[in-house]
RNA sequence: GGGCGUUUAGCUCAGCUGGGAGAGCAUCUGUUUGACGUACAGAAGGUCAUAGGUUCGAUCCCUAUAGCGCCCACCA
């Protein structure tokens, strides 16, 4: 057998690892050797082709591994399941910015050559993702890979549609959307971000018709003002008795408007008197609803004016702000500028200011499809939700969101399935494609986020409800995302799903946070600040990564990314691997694992035993809650303190003075603990523990063939246990007595140990060796059996030092003993906690007590 | 305006049903102990944001307050 290296080096136990495991075939669900086990099933929330997977893609990925490989390992056959999405808006971004950057204008070379080119870069990045993937260490199933823009999503997308169509749930129709200028297309209410923006607000004089006076209107658009058809204000406003129905002059170009009251109006904002520009902004639109007004649309899609704006047309938005307001000013009709802080909404991809325009698009009418969600979750409690608080903000958007504008006016993504006749007029929504020198379908494509809603039953075979993958695998058993796709992803999967498959698409939703920089900062750009995975990979392995990731923080609440971590993780496997190295060494070369018999067990083993079957039970319960970090953390304690800091320590003594049969048994439950410690530490950091299983004797062709330790016998004899517990404890008292009292950590002792003893040779060897000291075994046998906890009697030679340090151990008692009667004096706490407390604290007082008279007698 | 989260050691964070406050890093002291100096042994460091309440008992449950952060809505 080939040893380990001297030193762990992550890079050569990294590598090839996912090759090899892929050529096993170990990622592919639906195997025939595993169809009979349980299923398990997520998929991977699809990352954008446009490029480079970031830390928040780490540990998303890194989370749904985990588990895969814990389910995997648990028995079940695990559907992990890889996916790219197509990413409309962001990608055909992208290859525009590409193609301009060759001096190509997508107009002039059409949308047939441009779809080709943007099929290019999706080729190209997507190789490119899969490695980041790959050295990520995931084990997706890359077999059975999907993309949103794939032929199946295509029948998937126009399937949908074409029903949402039919039973109404998709319309036509004229509103105000969102409009992002920048890349021309309109965007849904979720793009727009806002932010709070400085700006300025305009009060400008509206003189009544005949002069007599003028009204005060305040505005942060003044751009719009050839778009106003009224000027409103709320009908209970005194400050406007007698004035609805007459005229005001638009300060912007002279035209007449009507002054009329609208409850919509607030009196107490700004002059109580408001501009109404219906094209331009969503309430106004309504009140022009209200009052019959014209609707003038005065912009281009670039975000020019349009030749509804005289001399402005053809100007920037912006540009034409200031000339209006310098006009404005120059009539002597601007009152003032106020400088404010607003709202104001971007678009989340060109970060742009968005235009609310009035514009014909796609929508899906929500609030049905929304309600049959809620009412689902009502009745059967279909989704839940870990952390649990999101339930409730997925509820409320339900029952709040508005029509979903699908159309987007870009090349890249699903063509709209509408078509019209050319000779009739007739409107066909159609699955399948038509002819198109009798039709023409309608030029705007889908929202990407319309076809990644489908992803959970599309991806796997819908609208063939007889595809094995969707029969086996559908509902999806988890979805692991970051709360910032709430709203865009998960709840259209859920109202897709619930619709198309009469079932929410997945049983459990884990929402995690986002990755942020050491001092809780959002990472970006202009900081610099944003953590590269692959450097940190690089740097420390992905083990490393991983392990430090899923340790971070907790579910649902941000990471601070503290590079630290990392380097603790990277210790940490550095450590397993040495001691996995040390037991290498020690076991024979004929080295075969037989179950030790429990009556041959010495106290350490069993005390190790018994740690470990803990452990276990607590490993496996985190696990199963998915609470990730919990799990490490009992495994990363058992580890470096009970498995390395002792029980190694222990089994150096008896291997040195046992005979070789003796000696079997330890080999045998050390071998036995540590290649479990490797398939509990697998799901974390699958290479390096995959490397250290395959030199273990007697190995499979892969940790994966191992199976998660479960159902563990944990009948060992209390006393014996805690006996051990009392050695180690007494190796501490010792030490910190040496360093206390300025002795070396090799002085000799000579201590006097209480209690009741079973292996005496043993517990000698171990005192002696581990804290440097003679020991003496008083009262052997003595009264109570149970007394190991309390035992600590130093006797140093020199007689003055040993008094000082009873005289402290005294005080400490008394101290102790005090605590103790004052609680158990306490009749309401005698009577009312719970018994078993109440028998700890008898007990401890019971101790104390008995080892202040040893001192004092 | 509505909702949510958070506040624990110098820093980054754990703390699962209420029963003597934990880790890693940083700091200080010591150590060629049978794998590991990427280590080992030890020390120091906390009014668990504040004020009330419930309870025999509160970091944990309830109420208020404050700081920090997020989400939704949105006023021209």
């Amino acid at each position: 057998m080939e040893e380990l290296a001297k030193s762990y080096s992550h890079e050569n136990v990294e590598k090839g690892k996912e090759d090899f495991w892929e050529k096993n075939h170990y990622f592919e669900a639906m195997r025939e050797e595993n169809i009979n086990k349980p299923r398990f099933s997520m998929i991977v929330p699809p990352p954008n082709v446009t490029g480079i997977l970031h830390i928040g893609h780490a540990i998303n990925t890194t989370i749904i591994d985990i588990i895969a490989r814990y389910k995997k390992l648990s028995g079940f056959d695990v559907l992990f399941l890889a996916d790219m999405d197509h990413a409309g808006i962001a990608t055909q971004a992208k290859v525009e910015e590409k193609l301009r950057s060759e001096g190509i204008n997508k107009y002039d070379i059409g949308r047939e050559a441009f779809l080709k080119e943007a099929w290019k870069w999706k080729e190209e990045h997507a190789d490119y993702i899969t490695k980041q993937w790959r050295a990520l260490g995931l084990s997706m199933d890359y077999s059975k890979e999907r993309f949103t823009l794939d032929e199946g999503m295509q029948k998937a997308v126009n399937t949908v549609f074409k029903r949402l169509y039919d039973e109404g749930y998709i319309y036509r129709g004229e509103r105000i959307i969102n409009w992002d200028p920048v890349l021309k297309t309109a965007l849904s209410d979720i793009e727009v971000v806002y932010s709070q923006d400085n700006g300025q607000f305009y009060y400008f004089k509206y003189w009544l018709e005949d002069h007599s006076r003028y009204l005060e209107v305040a505005t942060t658009r003044p751009e719009t003002m050839f778009g106003d058809t009224a000027v409103c204000f709320n009908p209970n406003d005194e400050r406007f008795k007698g004035l609805e129905g007459k005229m005001v002059i638009n300060p912007c170009n002279g035209e007449l408007l009507p002054l009329l009251a609208d409850r919509y109006v607030d009196m107490e904002f700004g002059t109580g008197a408001m501009k109404c520009t219906p094209a331009h902004d969503p309430n106004d639109y309504k009140i022009a609803l209200r009052h019959k007004l014209p609707i003038i649309k005065i912009m281009n899609d670039d975000g020019t004016m349009n030749d509804k704006c005289g001399i402005y047309s053809g100007m920037d938005r912006f540009e034409c702000r200031k000339a209006i307001v310098k006009k404005i000013q120059d009539d002597d009709n601007l009152i003032k500028i106020e400088n404010i802080v607003h709202n104001v909404g971007h678009s989340e991809r060109s970060h742009t200011v968005v235009e609310p325009m009035l514009s014909k698009q796609w929508f899906v009418k929500m609030q049905p499809l929304a309600q049959a969600v809620v009412d689902l979750q009502h009745e059967a409690g279909q989704i839940e939700f870990f952390p649990n608080r999101f339930a409730n903000i997925f509820e409320n958007w339900l029952k709040n969101t508005d029509d979903w504008c699908i159309s987007r006016q870009l090349w890249w993504g699903h063509r709209i399935p509408v078509y019209t006749n050319k000779m009739t007029g007739e409107i066909v929504c159609s699955v399948d494609k038509l002819d198109n020198k009798q039709f023409e379908q309608d030029p705007d494509v889908l929202d990407t986020w319309f076809s990644s809603a489908l992803a959970p039953f599309a991806f796997l075979g819908w609208p063939d409800l007889n595809n094995p993958l969707y029969k086996r695998f559908y509902p999806l058993d988890l979805m692991v995302t970051a709360y910032d796709i709430i709203f865009f992803w998960v709840e259209r999967m859920a109202f897709q799903g619930v619709h198309f498959t009469n079932t929410a698409p997945f049983k459990k939703v884990y929402i995690h946070g986002l990755v942020r920089d050491s001092q809780g900062r959002k990472m970006s750009k202009s900081l610099g600040n944003g953590i590269d995975p692959f450097e940190v990979i690089q740097k420390y392995g992905t083990d490393s990564l991983r392990f430090a990731l899923a340790t971070g923080g907790t579910p649902g609440m941000d990471v601070n990314f503290n590079i630290n971590r990392v380097e603790k993780a990277h210790n940490f496997l550095n450590k397993i691997w040495n001691a996995s190295r040390y037991l290498l060494m020690l076991l024979p070369n004929d080295f075969k694992y037989e179950k030790p018999l429990k009556n041959k067990l010495s106290i350490f083993d069993q005390w190790i035993y018994n740690k470990y079957y803990s452990v276990c039970k607590s490993i496996k319960n985190n696990m199963d809650k998915y609470e990730l970090g919990q799990a490490a953390e009992y495994l990363y304690n058992f580890i470096y303190n009970d498995f390395c800091s002792q029980y190694l320590e222990f089994t150096k003594i008896s291997l040195k003075n046992n005979s070789y049969e003796q000696n079997k048994v330890t080999y045998n439950v050390l071998y036995d603990i540590l290649k479990n410690l490797l398939v509990l530490l697998f799901p974390f950091a699958p290479f390096i523990t995959e490397e250290i299983y395959q030199h273990l004797p007697q190995a499979k062709n892969s940790i994966y063939e191992e199976t998660y330790p479960i159902d563990l016998d944990n009948n060992f004899d209390s006393t014996d246990i805690q006996l051990v517990d009392a050695l180690i404890d007494a190796v501490k008292l010792i030490r910190n007595f040496k360093a206390n009292n300025s002795l070396s950590p090799n002085a000799h002792l000579r201590i006097e140990f209480i209690g009741d003893i079973k292996d005496y040779n043993l517990i000698k060897d171990y005192l002696e060796r581990f804290a440097f000291s003679e020991i003496k075994f008083a009262d052997h046998n003595i009264e109570n059996s149970v007394s190991f906890k309390v035992f600590s009697l130093f006797i140093s030679s020199d007689e003055n030092e040993m008094s000082d340090i009873i005289a402290k151990r005294i005080e400490e008692l008394e101290k102790e003993i005090a605590r103790s009667t004052k609680i158990l004096q306490n009749q309401n706490f005698v009577k009312k906690a719970k018994p078993e407390i109440v028998q700890k604290e008898k007990n401890k007082l019971d101790l104390f007590v008995k080892e202040l008279k040893k001192y004092k007698k």
